[in-house]
DNA sequence: GTTGCCCTTGAACCCGGCTTCAAGTCAAGG
DNA sequence: CCTTGACTTGAAGCCGGGTTCAAGGGCAAC
């Protein structure tokens, strides 16, 4: 039995109807059964929520999980999915580790500067010390 | 002599002048003088846009630099307001440098993966493995 | 049957850092 | 003087991940 309304769901995932409405147009969840227009979820729902909830902390994109975990993976072993997806995200992230821990040491520098004006401070003026851009 | 049009400067910066009129309405950039309503600029100009730059990369958001590089500062020892700004944002990097840490992990795990399906995957399913959320 | 809360939809708004567009103005070279 | 290319403005669009709003529809307890 299909028994929760979206405001159940919600209420128990501890996240805003808005949003699962959104996830639902997005293409992240299934529509769900409906009784007069107003939706009905399976317990399952929740689980799902989870599972997104996971995916979103590892930094995949609401389309990425979609089709990780949407249809069309029927039969489609999901190890694979994640494996491919993991192998192109973890540079990225790497990348953005090494960006950090460039900024990071920028900043305990700039905890020591004495400066009296920002035009003359080797901070700004030394290209060496700078942190890289950001890849495009 | 002030006497940069504002397409010469961009292509000396290497940005696009949209760029540079979006600095000065957002008061990151001053402005300048004109000749008959266009904007001349000063080689100056090319030194600021450098310090915006490393400032950008450095993680600070266009206010903090307006706030930092500004009129306001006239007197006031720019190497406080640095140090003031380092001290706020070194822990959000540290944190940001944390959780990528922890996404890296999750991903170099999920490279591991040989799940049938994400539902019944430890990856998802286990809270102890899941990347920590964004801090509010 | 009636109250009252929950549900529905589409559209608009938010954040930051720009870019792009349309329509109009002007400086400089021939 | 005339053309042409560079300049001017304000408004709107983009990205992602939602939230919020307004106006209306319906389920359920009493």
């Amino acid at each position: 039995m299909a028994s929760l309304t979206i405001g159940e769901v919600a209420a128990r995932a501890a996240v805003n109807t808005s949003r699962i409405r959104y996830y639902e147009r997005v293409g992240v969840l299934p529509k769900p059964e409906r009784t007069g227009g107003q939706r009905r979820y399976d317990e399952a729902v929740l689980h799902r929520l989870a599972i997104v909830d996971v995916a979103q902390r590892a930094g995949l994109t609401l389309a990425e999980i979609r089709d990780l975990t949407g249809p069309g993976n029927r039969g489609v072993h999901a190890g694979e999915r994640i494996r491919a997806l993991a192998d192109g995200k973890l540079p990225e992230v790497e990348a953005l580790i090494a960006r950090a821990q460039a900024v990071k040491e920028w900043l305990e520098l700039a905890r020591t500067c004495d400066c009296r004006t920002v035009d003359v401070c080797s901070l700004f003026t030394d290209p060496a010390l700078a942190p890289p851009a950001k890849a495009t």
